[in-house]
DNA sequence: TATTGTTATACTCTATAACTATA
DNA sequence: TATAGTTATAGAGTATAACAATA
């Protein structure tokens, strides 16, 4: 692939990359949860109570930035901090009986505008989709 | 696919997507440009001269918010406005010779640390890299 | 009346810096 | 000394609203 090609490949990449995103946020803007919001929720549902530095890491952000989420998330009602059992520095960040509702009740019926789009495509590019998912991951965290 | 795999499924992309644009992002808080602003110049080497109009509707975003972008890679000389022969409204927005330069010289040379990234990726991951971006893109403009 | 663009303002997401409390 | 968390502040990116100029 020449260097020319693959800039262009890549500018058209995150070009599409960059419109989902904005798609996203605007759904998020109306009713739903925004891209972190959802993903830090999906991780406790998935893995149980975390901390703060915790869910930080996994998203890549700083956990200044994460308390800013998790706050917004506790405002709504969907999840909780409880202090730690032994370790008095930290506070784990629990799912509210709301916050599980919302993941097996309201996911499962209304559905989030994106996992409703890519239920619509066929098998196979589904299967690229996901795929591309982890080759994204593997880039951004390398 | 089960509707709870397709969600974690989503969820696990969405994921992805997240981790890469905050990973592009803290690259352009160095020394690149934001994805959108890439984008848009990638957009005006190719395509020739367009409208704040036209970018807006290309990137999926309000007009304003594609006239503060412009005003940003007007402040560091990578763009210029012209107005329109014609239509007295209209302004048409033009690479630079500055931003022509980047265009051609510095992208060739120094790169950005996404396409540095997917250029050590294998050819077929690349590949499903690329395709998912069409898919992608059909997502987002659905 | 519709379209292009601008200005003013505000919101969301994330960052940096400075701090307290605990280990 | 290192780690977890909080608070304060700031920046980027985008939105909405109101407006002027032109078509």
């Amino acid at each position: 692939m020449s260097p020319e090609t693959l800039e262009s490949a890549t500018s058209e990449f995150i070009h599409a990359v960059g419109l989902l995103v904005r798609r996203v946020r605007s759904a998020a803007a109306s009713q739903e949860l925004s891209m972190t919001e959802s993903t830090v929720l999906a991780r406790l549902d998935k893995n149980g109570p975390a901390t703060i530095a915790d869910l930080a890491r996994a998203e890549g952000m700083k956990p200044q930035s994460m308390g800013a989420t998790i706050s917004a998330l506790e405002e709504i009602g969907l999840v909780e901090r409880k202090p730690h059992p032994t370790d008095g520095r930290q506070m784990n960040i629990e799912l509210t009986a709301s916050g599980l509702a919302l993941r097996k009740a309201t996911y499962a019926a209304k559905r989030s505008w994106l996992t409703q789009a890519i239920a619509q495509l066929d098998a196979s590019e589904r299967e690229t989709l996901f795929k591309a998912g982890d080759i994204v991951r593997r880039l951004a965290e390398q």
